[in-house]
DNA sequence: TCTGGGGTCCTAGGACCC
DNA sequence: TCTGGGGTCCTAGGACCC
């Protein structure tokens, strides 16, 4: 073996994932144009569609109302969020036959390692074969497989070779391969980001790969550039790291109509805390920062976020927050389309963080406090506690629950 | 009758500390 | 009578992806 082993990436995407489920599931919708999204006459937009619906010229993230009116003759069905990931499960569960190494990153793609594996599953491009077929039989759904020496490159190729692919970039023809590729189908170059560049005249890969770092780095800021510069020059830009990240987790709503009603637009907002807190809880994970989203009407988007001292526990204290961050972005006229609410900066909920173990300001009050606790129990109701604490306090020091509310505290 | 809902990452600026 | 520089945490907004 070479003592630099080429590496051999996987990545699989299941085709028009959410309508394949419904078709599959339901024979007679077999050959229709099916869209899976908001229903027709409301606000929303397609989550996927079809091969059939495509042909209308749909396309995911369409707003639905245009989407029905390039095809009216469409079969519009719901989300069915549970039972896509059911058969994500399954699909997965065949994957992982195939390496050890998979990285899920959405409920209908996968990063698959088989570098190393030729000499037990002989060449990539026939390992793909079989994996898809594999997965057809099995499941009856159609992937597409794209074979690259990084995942960036391998998940290009899954793009390139899209519907029911098959693709492989060799080692050499890194260069060709993403030359043949337009801008606008680089991952991570969105509708902004080439906007910006055509300005630049700057309309192929070929050409981008022209640019010395510091130029593009002036015209595109240092990130993006950082970004891009690796990508066209044929190495992983390392989006699809598994390094550990911060997390949040969010609920949000856009109102049937436009609306300005405190009342109800409060009792919308305490319906998403209680869903976000719930599920915060069920998975696992503790958070102190909470985030509030609002859209108006007339679609431009504010946040407001507050930093806690403490781990937030409970809907009404986070409802509290959510109310406050409200009043301070919105002035009570303007009409609202979405609102909307989460958590960020979680943390697993059985991890201590460094904080609490070395004594932020709030745990070691919390302690003073246990402290007390014990003291006073010991002593009876001596009225007791710690000059410090007394100062921090400011001018509303605690009273103390039981003993005469009147008598000063014994400080120590 | 435009434009969902769930995420991640980056940037720029302010506060605060040493 | 002037005011550096680094580090960290926090916030708001923007870009992007599925």
């Amino acid at each position: 073996m070479s003592q630099e082993e080429t590496r051999i990436v996987f990545h699989v995407d299941l085709d028009a994932f959410y309508a394949s489920v419904e078709q599959r599931d339901n024979p007679s919708l077999a050959g229709k144009p099916v869209i899976v999204g908001a229903a027709p006459g409301h606000r929303g937009v397609v989550s996927a569609c079809s091969y059939e619906a495509r042909r209308f010229g749909v396309h995911s993230a369409m707003p639905i109302s245009q989407a029905y009116r390039r095809c009216p003759q469409g079969v519009y069905l719901p989300v069915r969020m549970e039972r896509y990931i059911e058969v994500s499960r399954q699909v997965m569960g065949i994957l992982q036959q195939y390496s050890p190494y998979i990285q899920q990153i959405s409920v209908d793609e996968a990063f698959l390692d088989l570098s190393g594996t030729e000499r037990l599953f002989g060449p990539p491009v026939e390992t793909g074969r079989r994996l898809k077929k594999d997965v057809k039989e099995k499941t009856g759904l159609v992937i597409s497989v794209g074979i690259g020496p990084n995942k960036y490159l391998a998940k290009l190729a899954t793009n390139a070779g899209k519907p029911d692919g098959l693709l492989m970039v060799e080692e050499g023809k890194v260069e060709d391969f993403l030359d043949s590729i337009p801008l606008s189908q680089l991952w991570g170059i969105g509708e902004r980001t080439l906007r910006r560049l055509t300005e630049l005249n700057i309309t192929s890969v070929r050409q981008l790969r022209g640019f010395a770092d510091g130029e593009l780095a002036h015209l595109l800021g240092r990130g993006a550039s950082a970004f891009l510069g690796k990508a066209v020059g044929g190495q992983d830009p390392g989006i699809f790291s598994e390094e550990p990240h911060s997390r949040s987790l969010s609920s949000e709503t856009t109102f049937e109509r436009d609306r300005k009603d405190r009342g109800g637009i409060e009792r919308t907002l305490l319906e998403l805390c209680q869903q976000v807190t719930f599920r915060m809880i069920e998975d696992g994970w503790k958070s102190k920062t909470v985030a509030l989203k609002v859209r108006f009407h007339d679609f431009t988007t504010v946040s407001a976020q507050r930093t806690l001292k403490h781990w937030i526990s409970s809907t009404e204290e986070l409802d509290e927050v959510a109310r406050d961050l409200l009043a301070s972005r919105w002035n009570g006229t303007t009409p609202i389309r979405l609102i909307g609410i989460g958590f960020s900066n979680l943390i697993q909920a059985d991890v201590q963080d460094q904080l609490e173990l070395f004594g932020d300001e709030f745990s070691r009050r919390k302690k003073v406090e246990e402290a007390v606790l014990r003291i006073r129990k010991k002593m009876g109701s001596v009225s007791l506690t710690k000059a410090s604490l007394l100062e921090n306090e400011g001018r509303s020091p605690k009273r103390h629950r039981e003993g005469d509310p009147n008598r000063p505290p014994t400080s120590f």
